[in-house]
DNA sequence: AGCACGCCGACT
DNA sequence: GTCGGCGTGCTC
């Protein structure tokens, strides 16, 4: 149970029956506290004796023939729980496809006839029912409460365990070539069907096929195969089948190919430490188009070539269908794919082939750092600078952190790419702790794509099209009369939750912070959740005196609406949170596009990364300010880093390509840099700004917010905590709040936060853990601790 | 998460 | 006096 108090082994008996089966990384069904009620649990050691002074309780069931967590797994496990102030039963959780984690069911059964009629119309001619506490009213669960105390109905606790293969029942041959020819000649003349099938297996000896799979090969029905189970020439049984989550793909073969010098150099260089005792961590930094994909690759089948496993991760949001054929199609069957797009049973599945070594190449998003892969050869995240790489719930890890972990373990490098590092990354790479790998020629020779910035404050005020200027109508126009296509992406992060000035672009910040202020509704006032600074919400531009100042934030629906009468015979494919839900969605429409089925693509962030068409010759971001307006010091790292990556979709064949950006802030240093692709001086400015402000990379943080249905709780808890720790801290720490989280209020609940910048604090480990021990009290009053390691997120 | 124990106020 | 609510400790 993911608590304080029982974050710690319990030590069980295991009858006789069950310790041949029993190892350790199992998964154990076992009963605990009063009730007995039954739990899932994880075997982390076996022993003889045991210095317990008490009755020990007997494992109930063992869950699996081989053990699930192998001793890597449950180092690891251990090391995440101190790292991110997590409990160990979440990080083993976390390891394991979802489908292992065991669902708990409590029934109620009836136990005599002597009860209410109430009770009776409860259980309705049955002995037991379901316990749901989410279904049964309050005033029905405190009756079956009080029945219990009378010994009149008892409560069933049950353990369901998921993780199960598919089973299929399959036809297989049992003749020889010799009975095939006897049995032929005893068939009747009409026997048609049944002639048809023998011959079938004499020319297939051995096979075996599904009832389907006879009928599609050839037209047997179920009937006829019944007959032949009958004549006993076939035998019928249940077979294990993986849930393939690749049935729908179209995969060629590839073959490796030729390197350009500079991505031969990385190559060689990463396989050059793949060998030693010891493990590198590498930055790969190469612009768009510069083939870091197929450095990869390459990497990769060598090390598959040496014996080794290869793990890549891939962002959630580009783990689209080309990247997948890309890695498939070079490695086949030996790749599993590990992602949120698999229902829990292919996630099963998957984990399975990689676990019994029937896969060595996994690809996967951020939980596929944990795949059971046991000779890693080589660990690549790719886009390694995407926040999505951390996990923001419980255990909060980062998989770079995680990956490292790993690579120490399995002596192998660890390749991070991106065109637009992180800051931390690329520190590091400058003091020499990553080694630098850097790309800048692109593949093709194509040189980057013309970057055009339209200042928004100039266009003509009384235009109708307020989301489009003149020069992306223009873009688009004749981009379509050339038949390429176009992808538009709108910027909805930060929607709405600052102000910003029509006239002059300006945008309300800290005085003390430099951060720009969030709009609160609730309180109506302008708020910095860094330091709790406030003001009034101003009427007038602070900076120009014009009167348009506004929230900033327009939807996609309303965009397309709006495209579409200006270019009305155009294909307009709109993507974003709403077109994607279903499952699928977002390969269909990407698939669509890509086939040229549509001329525009419209979306959110998600089209900006990865995507690599070669008719799409202009890209126009329509805002470009919002993501500067977010209440985040890393808002400039975001806004560069979308700019350069939805950039570096124009172009990517032979063609041309083109890229409006529109802004309100035209000479804002992040959007300046994104038009020159300037990434080193975006890397040089930035870092000054932090160093400044003292934030990461020089400092590191720590984020710690309380939350409760009731405000004065939370706040009260944090104003407590900020007290405490300050005996905790030198006078090195900087201590940012308590403040109200910018969006203060979520699902009723509030939320309070405070932030540590700091250095070198060993004390500050210990207060959070105690912190973290005394959370449990509070939380049965609703009041809930978090502690997050290096947030990437302040909201 | 869920059970028991113990303390407290409100009730027959 | 006793019933029942709730805060607290503990679960091998």
């Amino acid at each position: 149970m993911p608590t304080m108090q029982t974050d710690k082994p319990f030590t069980y008996k295991v009858d006789e029956h069950l310790t041949d089966q029993l190892g350790v990384g199992m998964r154990v069904v076992v009963p605990f506290g009063k009730g007995n009620r039954l739990i899932q649990g994880f075997v982390t050691r076996i022993f003889e004796q045991t210095d317990y002074q008490g009755e020990l309780k007997k494992v109930a069931a063992v869950l699996e023939l081989a053990p699930v967590l192998n001793d890597e797994s449950l180092q690891l496990a251990e090391w995440m729980a101190r790292e991110t102030f997590s409990f160990r039963i979440s990080c083993m959780q976390a390891m394991l496809p979802s489908a292992m984690r065991a669902q708990y069911q409590k029934k109620v059964v009836l136990l005599t006839d002597q009860v209410s009629e109430e009770l009776k119309a409860f259980f309705a001619d049955k002995s037991e029912q379901i316990f749901d506490e989410q279904k049964i009213s309050t005033n029905m669960q405190g009756k079956l409460l009080k029945a219990r105390r009378q010994k009149q109905v008892e409560i069933k606790y049950l353990v369901k365990n998921k993780a199960r293969a598919k089973k299929i029942m399959m036809f297989q041959s049992k003749l020889t070539e010799e009975i095939i020819e006897e049995e032929k000649s005893k068939l009747r003349v009409n026997a048609n069907k049944l002639r048809k099938l023998l011959s079938f297996l004499r020319t297939h000896p051995k096979i075996a096929l599904t009832q389907a799979q006879f009928e599609k090969k050839i037209g047997l029905t179920a009937g006829v195969l019944r007959a032949a189970e009958k004549k006993g020439w076939l035998l019928r049984q249940e077979s294990e089948q993986y849930r393939d989550p690749r049935k729908n793909l179209m995969v060629g073969q590839t073959i490796p190919k030729n390197l350009t010098s500079q991505q031969r150099e990385a190559v060689e260089a990463v396989l050059a430490e793949a060998t030693k005792k010891h493990s590198t961590t590498f930055l790969l930094q190469g612009v768009t188009g510069s083939g870091k994909t197929e450095v990869y690759l390459q990497v990769i089948a060598k090390v598959l070539a040496a014996g080794k496993a290869a793990l890549m991760l891939v962002p959630e949001i580009s783990l689209t269908p080309q990247m997948v054929e890309r890695v498939t199609s070079r490695f086949g069957e030996k790749v599993a794919l590990l992602h949120s797009g698999l229902s829990s049973g292919e996630k099963f599945d998957e984990w399975r082939r990689i676990e019994k070594g029937e896969a060595q190449v996994v690809v996967g998003a951020r939980s596929a750092i944990f795949a059971p892969l046991k000779k890693l050869g080589i660990i690549i995240i790719d886009e390694e600078h995407e926040t999505s790489y951390k996990q923001d719930n419980m255990p909060r890890y980062h998989a770079r952190d995680v990956a490292k972990w790993r690579a120490e373990y399995h002596h192998c490098p660890v390749l991070l790419g991106s065109a637009t590092p992180s800051l931390e990354s690329r520190a590091r790479a400058q003091k020499g702790v990553y080694r630098w790998l850097h790309m800048d020629a692109r593949i093709n020779q194509q040189p980057l794509p013309k970057v055009k910035i339209v200042d928004m404050r100039e266009e003509v005020p009384q235009s109708k099209n307020i989301n489009f200027s003149e020069a992306l109508l223009r873009g688009i126009k004749q981009t379509l009369e050339r038949h390429e296509q176009i992808i538009l992406m709108l910027n909805r992060r930060g929607y709405s939750s600052f102000m910003m000035c029509r006239d002059c672009g300006f945008v309300l910040k800290c005085p003390n912070c430099d951060i720009s202020l969030t709009l609160h509704m609730d309180t109506h006032s302008m708020k910095c959740h860094y330091c709790g600074h406030e003001e009034a919400i101003p009427q007038v531009c602070p900076s120009c005196k014009g009167r348009h100042i506004r929230y900033y934030g327009t939807g996609t629906q309303q965009v397309e609406v709006e495209l579409q009468k200006l270019f009305s015979t155009a294909r307009i494919l709109r993507m974003d949170v709403d077109t994607t839900r279903r499952k699928g969605a977002h390969t269909r429409i990407l698939n669509k596009f890509g086939q040229h089925e549509a001329d525009i693509l419209l979306g959110t962030q998600m089209i900006a990364k990865g995507l690599d068409y070669p008719d799409v010759t202009l890209v126009g971001v329509l805002n470009a300010d919002t993501a500067l307006g977010m209440t985040d010091f890393r808002a400039s790292e975001k806004t560069f880093q979308l700019l350069t990556q939805v950039s570096g979709r124009a172009g990517r064949a032979t063609k041309k390509g083109q890229v409006i950006i529109q802004t309100y802030n035209p000479h804002h240093y992040a959007i300046q840099l994104a038009k020159e692709q300037n990434y080193e001086k975006f890397f040089r400015k930035e870092m000054s700004i932090r160093h400044q402000g003292a934030y990461p990379p020089y400092y590191y943080t720590i984020q710690i917010v309380a939350s409760s249905p009731e405000e004065s709780l939370a706040a009260k808890k944090m104003y407590q905590i900020y007290a405490e720790i300050r005996k905790y801290l030198s006078n090195q720490a900087v201590i940012l709040g308590p403040t109200p989280q910018a969006v203060a209020r979520i699902n009723n609940r509030y939320f309070y936060q405070l932030i540590v910048k700091y250095k070198k604090e060993k004390q500050l480990f210990v207060y959070l853990d105690k912190i973290l021990y005394e959370s449990q009290k509070d939380e049965r009053k609703g009041l809930k601790i978090m502690i997050n390691r290096e947030p990437l997120n302040f909201v």
